[in-house]
DNA sequence: CTGAAAGCGCTTACAG
DNA sequence: CTGAAAGCGCTTACAG
C-alpha cells in the first residue's frame, strides 16, 4: 500500500493514469479539471494517504499558511504561571486559525529580550499576532521597528503609533466605566485602585481612566493617592493591598486592574480582617475562570477572548490580503457576583 | 538597503563576492568554510537582513524542525475554558521546544472528530506530541493508529499498549498514596473520592488506587461506595460532592482527582455548611494556579508540568533521532496548604 | 576551502 | 480539459 517514503504527487499521477499536473489541480480542485478525474485522483490519493506537502507548495507559492503567535512575558513571571487571560487567548487564537485553515506557530519571549525571535517568524509565517504583558515601553519601539520592516501585525491591547487598525483591544475605558458606575449603584464609591496607573501600562491607566471618569460622572471626586502600583499578579496585587491597609488608608471599594490583582488583594484583605463583601466590595478585570472559583467569587468585567482571538485573526488576515481593517474595540461586560454585593440603601 | 522581495542566499552571495553555496555552508556553521569567509558573509546577511527560508531547507533537507502540539479536548468542554492544568503543559512545552530550536505547531481537536488532523499534522512536523482529557476509551484506538503509519509521537498520561516509552507521565499511582498518607498522618481517614474510577481515565483511576492502597497500608479499608464519579471541571465536581452529600454518606476527608474538581467539591462543601478544612479536609491533584488562590488554599499533589513540558520534548526528538527512549515517571509531590489542615491528636 | 549543478515536491503559466 | 516544463530557495554530493 505504501512504500517506504511518503507519496508524492507523481505517485498519484502513476496510479491514477494522470500527468502530475492534473493531480495537483485535481486536489486543490481545479475547475479546469473534469469531475470524474478528480474523482479519480482523490480516490487513489486518500488510499494512499497522501498529502501534500506543505513545504514544498509554501515554498513555489511563496506563502506559509501559517501564523505566528508572539507571547511576550514579563521577565519577572515564574517560568510556568503565564497569566491565564493570555493563555485564554491562545485558545482562542488557535481555534480560529484553524477554522481559517491557518497553522498556528507559538513562541514566548521574554520582554528583555532583543527581538531578534520576532524578525524571524516573520519569515516562517504569513503574519504575527503579538500578546504583550510588561512594560509597554519596552514593547513599543519593536512594534516600531516591526512596522518598517513591512511585517505583517497585529497587536492585542497595544496601540501601535498611528496605525490604530493594527491594534485589537477591549474597551479598557469603557469597562473601568462599568466597574465605577457599579460601584456608584451599591453605594461603594471611597474606593481605591489597584494597578498600574501610568504610561507604561496603557491598558491599565485605561481602566483607571475609566474608572476616574465613571466616579466623576456621579459628582465622585477620586483621590490621586489611593493607587496602589501592581503588576498583573496575584502576589503584586496581595503586597499592594497590605501596603494600602498598612498606612492607613480607608476604603469601602477596591477596584483591581486585572482578576489577578483582585484575587491577591482579596487575599490581603480577609487577612486583615477586613470583610469582603461587607466592608469592602472589589471589583476585577478580565473574567479568568478563577474568578468564580474564589470565595467570595469575584465581581468582574469581563473581555470576550473568543471574540477577540477571532478578530485578532480575521484583521491580520484581512491585513495579509490587503484588505482595509478597521481599528477593533471589543466592548467589555460586568459580571456581577459575590465580592460587591451589598444590598442597596 | 533591501529590494522589495526578501533577500536570498544568491543576493548574499553577490554582495559577499562568493558563490551561493558558500553562503549556505557559511550561515549553517560549517566547518569546510574558512573563518573569514564566513565572517563577511555573516556579515553581509545580517545587513540585508537575510533569514533562510525555512520552506526551502526543509524541502530540501526534507524535514521540518517542527513538532505538533495536539490538544484533545472534551467536546462537554466549553470553548474558551481549557484546563488550565493542559495550558501550563503547552507554556512548558513551548518553551521547552524553543530551547531546541524547534518550532511548535499547536492544534486543537475534540475527541468526537475524526483524526484526520493528527495525520496531516505528521506531515508538517517531525513528530506529535498528544495531550489529551477526555475518554481515554475513544482516544486508545487513534494511538494504535498512529502507530501503524509509523508516526513519530509521545503522549501524555495515556498508555500506548506495548509501547510504554512511548508515554511521559506523572505518578499517579504515587500521587494517590501521597495523598492517603497525608490524610493519615492528620488522622482523617474516612475519606471519599471524587473523581472517576475506570478504565475510561486510567489517570484518575492510578490515582484513586494509588489512594486506595495508601489507605489500607494503614489497615484502612476504602469503601467503594464513597466513590463519586466526575470529569475535571469545578462544575462536575461541585456535583458530584452535593450528590454524596445529599446521599447522607458521612466523610471527614475528600480526595479529588484534579484540583478543578476539587474546587468545585469546596464549594459544595461550603454551601452545606460543612467547614473545610474542619470538618472535612481536601486534597486535590496537579497544583493548578488556582490552588493557591482558592479559600481555603488547596493541599494538592504537585505536577511537575516544567519536567514534563521538556521530558514529552526530549524523548520525542530521542524518537525522531532513532535513540532509544524509555518510559519516563515523573516523581508527584504533596503540596499542604490549608484545605487539609488539622491539628494532630 | 570553494564553486557548479542536481534535486527536494510542489504550482502554474504555456501550449495544445 | 490535460500535459510538459520551469522554477520557488535552499542543501549537499561531486569535482576541483
Amino acid at each position: 500500500m505504501k512504500g517506504k517514503g511518503k507519496a508524492t504527487s507523481f505517485d498519484i499521477a502513476h496510479y491514477a493514469g494522470v500527468s502530475q499536473s492534473t493531480v495537483s489541480r485535481a486536489l486543490r480542485n481545479s475547475p479546469l479539471v473534469n469531475e470524474e478525474t478528480k474523482r479519480r485522483v482523490r480516490e487513489v490519493a486518500q488510499q494512499l494517504n497522501y498529502k501534500v506537502d506543505k513545504n514544498a507548495s509554501n515554498l513555489r507559492t511563496q506563502q506559509s499558511s501559517t501564523l505566528a503567535l508572539l507571547l511576550f512575558e514579563d521577565p519577572t513571571g515564574d517560568d510556568s504561571q503565564i497569566n491565564p487571560f493570555f493563555l485564554n487567548m491562545l485558545g482562542s487564537i488557535t481555534r480560529a486559525c484553524a477554522k481559517e485553515g491557518y497553522d498556528l506557530l507559538v513562541s514566548f519571549q521574554s520582554t528583555s529580550d532583543d527581538w531578534r525571535a520576532e524578525y524571524e517568524d516573520s519569515h516562517r509565517a504569513d503574519g504575527i499576532i503579538l500578546l504583550g504583558y510588561g512594560d509597554y515601553m519596552d514593547y513599543k519601539s519593536r512594534l516600531q521597528r516591526l512596522l518598517e520592516n513591512d511585517t505583517k501585525f497585529v497587536c492585542w491591547g497595544a496601540n501601535v503609533d498611528g496605525r490604530p487598525d493594527l491594534t485589537v483591544r477591549c474597551d479598557n475605558y469603557g469597562g473601568g466605566k462599568l466597574a465605577a458606575e457599579h460601584l456608584v449603584k451599591i453605594n461603594r464609591t471611597n474606593a481605591v485602585f489597584i494597578g498600574d496607573a501610568s504610561d507604561h501600562c496603557p491598558e491599565f491607566f485605561d481602566r483607571f481612566k475609566g474608572f476616574k471618569d465613571g466616579l466623576s460622572e456621579h459628582g465622585i471626586v477620586f483621590n490621586e493617592r489611593n493607587i496602589a502600583n501592581a503588576i498583573s499578579t496575584e502576589m503584586s496585587g496581595y503586597h499592594a493591598t497590605r501596603s494600602l491597609i498598612a498606612n492607613n488608608v480607608k476604603f469601602n471599594a477596591l477596584f483591581a486592574a486585572s482578576d489577578l490583582i483582585a484575587i491577591g488583594a482579596i487575599r490581603a484583605l480577609q487577612e486583615a480582617e477586613i470583610n469582603v463583601p461587607h466592608q469592602v466590595s472589589v471589583v476585577g478585570f478580565d473574567n479568568i475562570a478563577a474568578a468564580s472559583y474564589v470565595s467570595p467569587s469575584l465581581t468582574t468585567v469581563q473581555q470576550n477572548t473568543t471574540l477577540a482571538g477571532q478578530m485578532l485573526v480575521a484583521n491580520l488576515l484581512n491585513l495579509i490580503h490587503g484588505e482595509a481593517v478597521e481599528s477593533t474595540l471589543l466592548p467589555p461586560k460586568l459580571i456581577v457576583r459575590q465580592s460587591s454585593l451589598q444590598k442597596i440603601g
